[in-house]
DNA sequence: ACTATATAGTTCGATATCGTACCAATAAGG
DNA sequence: CCTTATTGGTACGATATCGAACTATATAGT
């Protein structure tokens, strides 16, 4: 392969994990603290697909691992932000339901991040980013059907 | 602040983490076991740039805590991928540097993941890979920038 | 129905990541 | 010089992540 190429598929995953965990970062200083971005990120998926999804389609959901989806739902339970219900349609399964705390922490997670989204789209407009998420769809579209 | 604008940034990073995600794992799955994303990028960036460098250079580089640093390098001293020397302008810094192992290494893990890039290739052309490039390069710098 | 296989979720152990505290060397200000 | 503040690196503890093995339920094939 063409040294060149390799290079701007190799920056372009560099990039990508630098914002991650920049993104990361700037979440969880606003977050009180025992709290990460994976259980903001369920809650706000919960409120923006719907609550009542099971704890795999979650982790499919955010590409994690069913043990990882354990791990913050369990986070997420002790801090009453959800409850679980058995799923009615299969005995191994549960649903995961939003609490009214668990709404109210994806609200004030929201009212502390919205001045820092500001600046950043000071600098860089929405138009731009919402842009890239065709192609940065497309890609992660691509990896994920690649994994079998 | 408007619910569209924020869903865009929030759909952004949501793609940035599930890429980050989906990358790392497709990488260390073609990785030696014991060796992880960080040691790759880490012996790529020394041969990229230039060896030599300090251990807080490549922390910052990689938008990590100095403590990850150390714990990266001292799995690639431990794999006798990287030797540590003494910086000569600095009696508290070391300067790190790549071994024929090392460099051995970067080859053979690049060697087994050039044709999954030459697949992703085939899906998505290197140039709209690079057209992203300067977008994401900018939300980065301006990120890290607004950290202090 | 019965056995074999597959799936949802958890438990457990290993390790990556990161914050705090610390040490040693440098730099800055008198 | 001498004190103080800053900086490069490490040690340590807490926790997030993840693979392997396990349990319980569901599905498929006969």
């Amino acid at each position: 392969m063409d040294n060149d190429t390799r290079h701007i598929f190799f920056s372009f995953f560099n990039e990508i994990g630098i914002l991650a965990q920049l993104s990361r970062a700037a979440m969880e200083a606003r977050l009180p603290k025992g709290l990460t971005l994976p259980h903001f990120s369920v809650i706000n998926h919960l409120i923006r697909v719907r609550d009542g999804q099971t704890p795999l389609t979650l982790a499919k959901a955010f590409q994690v691992p069913k043990t990882t989806m354990t791990h913050t739902l369990n986070g997420l339970l002790d801090h009453g932000f959800v409850e679980m219900r058995p799923n009615p349609e299969d005995g191994r399964s549960k649903t995961v339901w939003l609490t009214d705390p668990g709404r109210r922490f994806r609200e004030d997670a929201i009212r502390s991040i919205d001045p820092e989204i500001a600046d950043l789209q000071k600098a860089i407009p929405a138009e731009r980013v919402a842009a890239l998420l065709p192609a940065l769809a497309e890609i992660r579209v691509f990896m994920d059907a690649y994994r079998d």
